[in-house]
DNA sequence: TCGGATGAGAGACCGAACTT
DNA sequence: TAAGTTCGGTCTCTCATCCG
């Protein structure tokens, strides 16, 4: 039997910033650099208190061929991560902030051996699991720190990496842009693996933050950040180090619920400069001998998505069939070409994924013919998984792409709350999501609120014969929501301290958001799927408030949203569908 | 803030118990 | 009894925010 091919994600890197710590990752491979000698003869011995796993980091160090392992260089985990002891090459190699135990973890390891990878310095053996350093790989060990020559490296290493492209072509125009400006429109964004928050409300939420104590608003500075975001800041901050990008903070003016404005700001926000043009040219370049090719592999066309392996497989062959064409292709005869390969696809699949390769960083042009592939890029390798191991599309993919077909006027990024509705990791984002939908979509009035005795958004309409509020509570749940007592008591004190408005009770008096004119409110559980006594909760906290409430899928919020885009649905319908039952459009 | 740090979820993996 | 299957725990990978 064939040992079975391990499954890697490269190209999306989240923790490394330093470009010292990138470097020493590297000269980890180049046994003439001092570090090597260093990591081998210093750090190991010291750090690596296990004695086999020891005498095995180093006699790999001492390898006459040049490669290491995965396992070598990221090594692992524990699930108390500070007490997680060192066992690994760049583990060893490079010190964690603070200096608390010499030798970062596992995961920052692995941002480090992917970042290296990214830029070229590195090339990955999947046969054995294994990385070699390249000819421009030594070139960059060999180089000396802070010289124009290491300079000149790590420009064109960044060239050839297409998110850091992606970020210059978004910026090219000259706007000011901020980390979530940028997150939403790197990668497969949206998806899971590619959060991104909205920013408007980010900005409600810094807004209608009281001001002090300051760790509130500089908590939500600092931990609202999707990981698309994150990616989108860790690139510019690489760029910026390089002068290819200038940071600066972003001002905005924002309303808050009392009905004034605030001052706010984002400091994850960036400009290109004048060499960061120069470079994006280059990287356009007319001509293919000028342009700088592009490093793509099959492993960064999906990241934490429940079908990795068919989604960037068929990812990856629609880039490869969009390469091998002189002309445009459309999303017709792309279809056709997929099928002979043996993906059966949506129209709308297809566009979303030449969407998310443009938001990679490859240039794809957008015509009325169709796509035209317009880059230059290094060969890939699309592994085989061969006939015993049959691709095979998932539930969420078919459900995803059913959606695609059926929603006609909902923007399509909104498709991605079906995956997010299931992954509790994504609560906040889920909330966040909800709201904005309901909001643009729907066109309802409110707020997301969220955080501590708040229902997660207070939402009502405008201009209706009898207008109404709602009070919304989401939940992102893998296996359907059953609707604990505990969560239905919880909706209960909230529609209680509406109807009764008693700042004693709540200080926080998160009902504010509704204008005095409404007296008719409801209340509403969004969430994947539902299952078990919903209905008896939902009755239960209706006979206690006297109000009515409903609970709705994900799947009915979009096929609602399509309804009232085409004008077959109005809110005065919606409302009168909270009959303390499930929602069905 | 920057540059990682953290606990967790999901699935891969592995040996033992169970089936056929 | 050999070989396959299931069970249940452990290990690995990868976040999505968190934070010193």
């Amino acid at each position: 039997m064939a040992t079975k091919r391990v499954v890697r994600t490269f190209g999306w890197i989240q923790n490394p910033g330093k470009f010292e710590n990138l470097k020493r990752t590297v000269q980890v491979f180049d046994e003439n650099s001092k570090v090597y000698k260093e990591v081998r003869d210093i750090k190991i011995p010291n750090l690596v208190k296990d004695k086999d796993v020891r005498t095995t980091l180093i006699a790999a160090m001492n390898r006459l061929e040049n490669y290491y392992s995965y396992k070598e260089l990221v090594g692992t985990g524990t699930s108390v991560r500070a007490q997680a002891p060192c066992d690994a090459i760049i583990q060893a190699a490079i010190q964690d902030q603070g200096n608390k135990k010499g030798y970062i973890d596992n995961w920052s390891s692995d941002g480090f051996v992917r970042w290296a990878h990214a830029l070229g310095f590195l090339e990955y053996n999947s046969d054995k699991d294994s990385f070699y350093l390249t000819d421009i790989g030594l070139e960059y060990s060999r180089s000396t720190d802070d010289s124009l020559n290491e300079k000149i490296i790590l420009i064109e290493a960044l060239s050839s990496y297409p998110p850091a492209i992606r970020i210059l072509t978004l910026l090219e125009n000259g706007e000011h842009l901020t980390k979530f400006d940028l997150g939403k429109q790197l990668g497969f964004s949206g998806e899971s693996g590619f959060t991104s928050l909205p920013q408007n409300l980010f900005l409600d939420a810094l807004a209608n933050a009281p001001s002090s104590p300051p760790t509130i608003k500089n908590s939500i500075r600092s931990d609202w950040e999707g990981s698309a975001d994150k990616y989108a800041r860790m690139i510019s901050g690489w760029l910026v180090k390089m002068g290819l990008v200038a940071q600066g903070r972003k001002n905005f003016v924002v309303p808050t619920v009392g009905g004034s404005t605030r001052n706010e700001y984002i400091s994850h926000a960036f400009k290109i400069t004048k060499d960061g043009l120069d470079v994006l040219r280059r990287a356009k370049g007319a001509s293919k001998h000028v342009r700088v090719p592009k490093r793509v592999y099959w492993e960064m066309f999906a990241t934490n998505i429940n079908d990795r392996v068919y989604v960037r497989t068929r990812r990856a062959y629609t880039l490869y069939l969009l390469m091998r064409s002189n002309t445009a292709l459309n999303t017709v005869q792309l279809q056709v070409k997929l099928k002979a390969l043996g993906f059966e696809e949506l129209e709308e699949t297809i566009e979303n994924d030449v969407k998310g390769l443009i938001n990679s960083g490859i240039f794809i042009n957008v015509t009325n013919k169709g796509y035209h592939f317009k880059d230059t890029i290094k060969p890939f390798e699309i592994p085989e998984f061969g006939v015993t191991e049959p691709l095979v599309k998932g539930e969420m993919e078919k459900k995803k792409s059913d959606l695609r077909h059926k929603l006609k006027h909902v923007p399509h990024e909104y498709i991605e709350l079906i995956e997010i509705a299931q992954d509790s990791k994504q609560n906040r984002l889920f909330e966040f999501k909800v709201v904005e939908f309901l909001k643009e979509v729907y066109d309802y009035n409110g707020k997301h609120l969220g955080g501590s005795r708040k229902p997660d958004g207070a939402l009502y309409t405008n201009g209706l014969k009898t207008d109404y509020g709602i009070i919304l509570d989401t939940k992102a749940y893998k296996d359907g929501y059953s609707l604990p007592i505990s969560q239905a008591d919880e909706m209960q004190r909230y529609v209680d301290e509406n109807n009764n408005r008693n700042a004693i009770i709540n200080p926080n008096e998160w009902w504010k958001v509704y204008p005095n004119s409404i007296l008719d409110f409801k209340f509403l559980f969004v969430s994947g799927f539902f299952k078990g006594d919903y209905k008896k909760q939902l009755a239960r906290v209706s006979n206690l408030t006297k109000r009515k409430g409903a609970v709705l899928s994900v799947e009915q919020l979009l096929l609602g949203g399509e309804k009232i885009k085409d004008g077959s649905l109005t809110l005065e319908d919606v409302g009168d569908k909270f009959n303390n039952d499930e929602i069905i459009f």
